[in-house]
RNA sequence: UCCGUAGUAGCUCAAUUGGCAGAGCAAUCGGCUGUUAACCGAUCGGUUCUUGGUUCAAGUCCAAGCUACGGAGCCA
């Protein structure tokens, strides 16, 4: 029995006996030459089954295989540059193969197929290559994000998932039966970051969390992941600095490990390698003029109507598009409007109308894939706040007892983890960048 | 929720003015010693999204509904 290995080492067995296991992912032949192209999950390699080179049945065993079949080849590893695959340039001479099981009419042919098609078949999809590609570099930029915070000192607290009451706003929130109790599922950890910064300093939490939005465009899931830094002792300067740290790592992490799915998936290298530090720091009335002074340059009227803004109004998703357009990199905008942000971000002193919040938008037509602020820290303030939308303060009880007991001035921020990969990747919408996409008419398979 | 577009073979699509429902791929069978979405020959494959209507005749026209896709709002 010859050694088993992951087709992703395959380099390092020129000239060996090895066995692979995995998935027929194609086949094309020619007579007494078949090529069978094998994926194992680490890659794909070419197996190739020559007919006087193996005794006359594994060969008609190897003519037959469909794709997807589950197989076991054994065979010797050759340096060949015409041999496609991941890695590729190496392929392996069958001398004996093992069918797990023969499968039949799989739906996912190599040729073109529609979305709706392809995401009723997204338990198959994950197999194909672009898919896989994607798939991986969303696991690295988890992983990068978490390496970077670990090594800044953040420590991992983990944040429930099932709450008693609204993070932000109670209209799209899920509601789930607690024993007859209404309860929720989490839309932010954020709440409890600011509860567990009290005790550890830098914190973050990672995990998915729920809006029940009707809302059907290529940046919303329904169930999505998001993983939140909080940090007590923090200016809105500095959470800029820390967010331009962590997302300037993610994409050197990309671009060193991931060169081979980038190219798969086609994506632009040199836009990633343009996401390094500073990133330009624009305030909300900076951004406003600057989208009045696009409205007024342009003569089509349609653009003219999509940017037309006043100061107070949130930014439009033409508008986010044309303000990071300006920039070949990500771009802060803080300071906007208090009107438009949450109960508990801090109004700037000496003009409450607008308030320490930034977010970060992402180039290329990506949009906000950050939201950040500094947080109110005084009791009668956040108090005032949380009258004055209506949210009742007993359901807050715990989150304004933060305020008694040594309460500092913090700040903290949420990025939504499949707008940074779909922005990474260059993907056009983020139903793929997780491998099971809730969205508003899916939650099949 | 609103606006727009579409739904025909397993998949991707065609079907002229309302006049016999078709192609490529896949599958199946055969051929081929270097294929890269191989190629060549043959075979198989249909409730034209649903319901109702107009008509001698409906994939095509009308009405309602369903589903998907694209966009908006909301957001990360």
């Amino acid at each position: 029995m010859a050694e088993v290995i992951q087709i992703k080492d395959i380099a390092r067995y020129a000239g060996q006996e090895v066995t692979v296991r995995g998935w027929v992912y194609n086949k094309t032949g020619k007579g007494r030459l078949q090529f069978i192209l094998l994926r194992d999950g680490s890659g794909q390699a070419q197996c190739v089954a020559f007919k006087r080179e193996m005794d006359a049945e594994a060969f008609e065993i190897a003519r037959g295989l469909s794709q997807e079949s589950s197989v076991v080849i054994t065979g010797e590893v050759r340096a060949d540059e015409r041999a496609p695959g991941i890695p590729g340039g190496f392929e392996i001479g069958i001398r004996d193969l093992q069918v797990l099981q023969q499968a039949q009419d799989y739906p996912i042919t190599p040729k073109e197929h529609g979305t709706e098609f392809l995401m009723n078949h997204r338990h198959l999809w994950v197999r194909s290559s672009r898919q896989w590609a994607i798939l991986r570099i969303r696991a690295t930029i988890i992983k990068a994000m978490r390496d970077w915070l670990d090594d800044q000192g953040f420590l991992l607290v983990d944040t429930p998932i099932i709450t008693p009451a609204a993070g932000e706003e109670t209209t799209t929130l899920f509601e789930v039966d607690y024993f007859g109790d209404p309860a929720f599922l989490a839309q932010t950890g954020q709440l409890y970051n600011e509860a567990n910064i009290m005790a550890f300093g830098k914190v973050y939490c990672f995990g998915p969390t729920f809006r029940a939005e009707k809302s059907k465009t290529r940046r919303h899931l329904i169930e999505f992941w998001m993983l939140e830094p909080e940090i007590a002792f923090c200016s809105l300067e500095e959470l800029m600095d820390i967010e331009e740290g962590l997302v300037t790592h993610v994409a050197a992490q990309v671009l060193e490990k991931h060169s081979q799915e980038l190219a798969i998936i086609e994506r632009d290298v040199n836009k990633l390698r343009a996401i390094t530090a500073p990133f330009a720091r624009i305030s909300y009335d900076d951004a406003v003029e600057r989208l009045q002074g696009l409205a007024e340059a342009t003569d089509d009227p349609e653009a003219k109507a999509e940017l037309a803004i006043a100061w107070g109004e949130d930014f439009g998703s033409p508008q986010e598009t044309a303000l990071a357009e300006q920039f070949d990199k990500p771009v802060f905008v803080y300071h906007y409007p208090t009107a438009v942000k949450a109960f508990y971000m801090t109004p700037v002193a000496g003009r409450p109308e607008v308030c320490r919040s930034v977010d970060l938008l992402a180039p290329e037509g990506y949009g906000e894939i950050i939201g950040g602020s500094e947080r109110i820290h005084e009791l009668d303030l956040l108090e005032q706040n949380i009258d004055k939308m209506g949210l009742g303060r007993e359901a807050y009880q715990w989150y304004l007892e933060l305020r008694k007991f040594g309460t500092v001035p913090h700040a903290g921020f949420g990025i939504g983890i499949e707008r940074t990969v779909a922005w990474i990747c260059g993907l056009n919408h983020v139903r793929e960048t997780i491998p099971y996409a809730r969205l508003l008419n899916r939650k099949y398979p």
